[in-house]
DNA sequence: ATGCCTTATTTCATAAGA
């Protein structure tokens, strides 16, 4: 199975990339963020073109969370479950996560708040949202079959997955809290695939549009594909594409994918 | 030291991203 996660910074702009992408690419399971489209205006039937399904968890103008597969999509849960008592009080619901049993894995496509600054509010929410998915995971998965939870985390997990270390030392995606609160999520049972195939390069998956950052190799590796244990052991290839951060009107992601040998 | 760009919308200005 060859599962890819894509932050396509509206999917709305991004259609014509992401169909071009899946024509050479060839995911089987294609999980995208920041669709930013309300459920009604999906574009399915370009999906379906393609030979796709997909579970769409969007309310438009922000957020959006999509998993497009092309080997069954069965069981979809939008949000954590139906019934997740809100993060703090007021909180408007985001449209952040969705879930769905693809061939034999589940699958989720999640796209962790920003948390835009250490002192912002926006920091608490992203570290509660954190915990929320650990207990989404805790209470409707199992670690020892077949899972994967990929996306855009919005934290580098190391140091060598920014492009200069020394100037992420009081800002969010590398604070000390952010990365316990992914590790507790790996904890839970899963591996970075990227890691298991490139245990020492630094590449990303993530540049600003500004300033030429992607020419000058300024990135981030927050784009993860997290493999249960099941899984780890048939990861075979990967890579990020970061030719799909090239070109005309590109997301500022480029694409993780990773091919899986699924056990039977 | 900071912004640089791109997107969507309650659009010709603002919010958000990371």
């Amino acid at each position: 199975m060859r599962i890819a996660t894509w932050n396509v910074n509206s999917l709305n702009v991004r259609l014509p990339r992401v169909e071009e992408w899946i024509g050479y690419a060839q995911p089987d399971v294609l999980c995208m963020q920041e669709t930013k489209l309300a459920d009604t205006a999906f574009p399915h039937m370009a999906f379906e073109a393609l030979g796709y399904e997909v579970a769409h968890n969007g309310a438009g103008r922000w957020n959006g969370v999509a998993i497009a597969s092309r080997v069954g999509l069965a069981d979809v849960v939008s949000g954590f479950m139906g019934d997740t008592p809100p993060l703090f009080d007021g909180e408007v619901q985001e449209s952040r996560i969705v879930s769905a049993t693809c061939g034999d894995v589940r699958v989720a496509s999640v796209y962790v708040p920003n948390g835009r600054a250490l002192e912002s509010e926006h920091y608490q929410y992203k570290l509660a949202w954190f915990k929320a998915l650990r207990e989404h995971l805790d209470t409707t998965c199992d670690p020892a079959k077949g899972v994967v939870v990929c996306g855009d985390f919005n934290v580098a997990p190391e140091d060598r997955d920014v492009w200069d270390p020394k100037r992420f030392m009081k800002v969010t995606h590398t604070s000390k809290p952010e990365r316990a609160a992914l590790e507790a999520v790996q904890e839970w049972g899963l591996v970075d695939a990227f890691r298991l195939l490139y245990p020492q390069e630094r590449l990303f998956s993530y540049w600003d549009y500004r300033a030429g950052d992607f020419h000058q190799g300024r990135g981030m590796r927050i784009d993860l594909v997290l493999v249960s244990q099941a899984l780890a052991k048939g990861v075979t290839w990967g890579l990020i594409d970061r030719n799909a951060r090239k070109g005309k009107l590109p997301s500022d992601h480029a694409p993780v994918l990773i091919d899986i040998d699924v056990p039977a």
